[in-house]
DNA sequence: CTTTATGCAAAAGGTTTGCAACAGT
DNA sequence: ACTGTTGCAAACCTTTTGCATAAAG
């Protein structure tokens, strides 16, 4: 079954409708395999849909998050993003603070050590999030070393 | 050097001043060893020092980040909370998404496979977050498997 | 027809900022 | 005296909501 149609079955089983809106955002953003931000996918949207309203998209990718296809990320800039969600296994993320260029990787050794620490502390794990934060290839020849808790946020304002 | 000191310090060294309320709450915040919120801090202040604004926190909170004293944690609920940064190793933290319990662990194996991971595409490391979401030993027994996504936010309306 | 969705504008809620009064150096 | 700081209220910014209108089933 491919992804858009999961979202109809979701709304059918949830007796929920198959609007416009709801059609034309989860297209776009499950073509764009990027994490996109609320406001990003707005104005994606909004240039061959200008009728599509912020409202509608913050509603639709709530949505999508709740049929799984979607899931929720917070690099700490007070931006909510989303990115589609595919059924092979878990990544996380590298993130460059400086050119913020998102790199996703997959380690199962990782994954099976935080198991065994949850498991240790009599947790039941249901998610994880890693992010490793730092420069990337391209930016740390040109490297510095302080202000890095600030980098990402400087877009907040 | 003690930690209040190492404040001091550092406003000098800035050509910044030792206020009463940088002292106070400096002291409030590196007292009570748990993750705070700005307000949670505002308000434990407050009772003894009913003066003391709540953009006198978020600013003395800044300076401590700025100062290596603290660090700033996002845990997906919009609320950004603070913890005074010890100079022994890098913790992380298992999260409960029932009652909302917080538990710190070290894992020095994870924190190596980090650093291969990003080395392999070429990253240079400045920090990172590890956060692991289940439930705890407490809130396990009486276990539900649905909704995880949303447990956290709720208390942002 | 009934029910759920939409768009808009307004509200929330955490965080930041402008400014005049104030305190440290 | 000179600068940096405070408290307050207002501004900000992302996200959510109330409501009257519109579209889906």
């Amino acid at each position: 079954m491919k992804t858009d149609e999961k979202l109809r079955a979701y709304l059918r089983r949830k007796g929920l409708k198959i609007t416009q809106q709801r059609q034309e955002i989860a297209e776009k953003f499950l073509g764009a395999n990027r994490h996109l931000s609320a406001e990003e996918l707005y104005q994606s949207i909004r240039r061959t849909h200008p009728e599509v309203g912020l409202s509608t998209v913050y509603r639709t990718l709530k949505l999508l998050v709740d049929a799984g296809l979607a899931s929720r990320r917070d690099f700490g800039d007070g931006i909510m993003r989303y990115e589609p969600c595919s059924d092979e296994g878990h990544h996380d993320h590298l993130i460059c603070i400086r050119c913020g260029a998102i790199i996703e990787f997959e380690n199962q050794k990782i994954e099976a050590l935080q198991k065994e620490v949850a498991a240790l502390k009599g947790f039941t794990v249901t998610r994880h999030r890693l992010e490793i934060y730092g420069y990337c290839e391209k930016c740390r020849s040109s490297g510095r070393s302080q202000g890095q808790q600030k980098k990402i946020r400087e877009r907040h304002r």
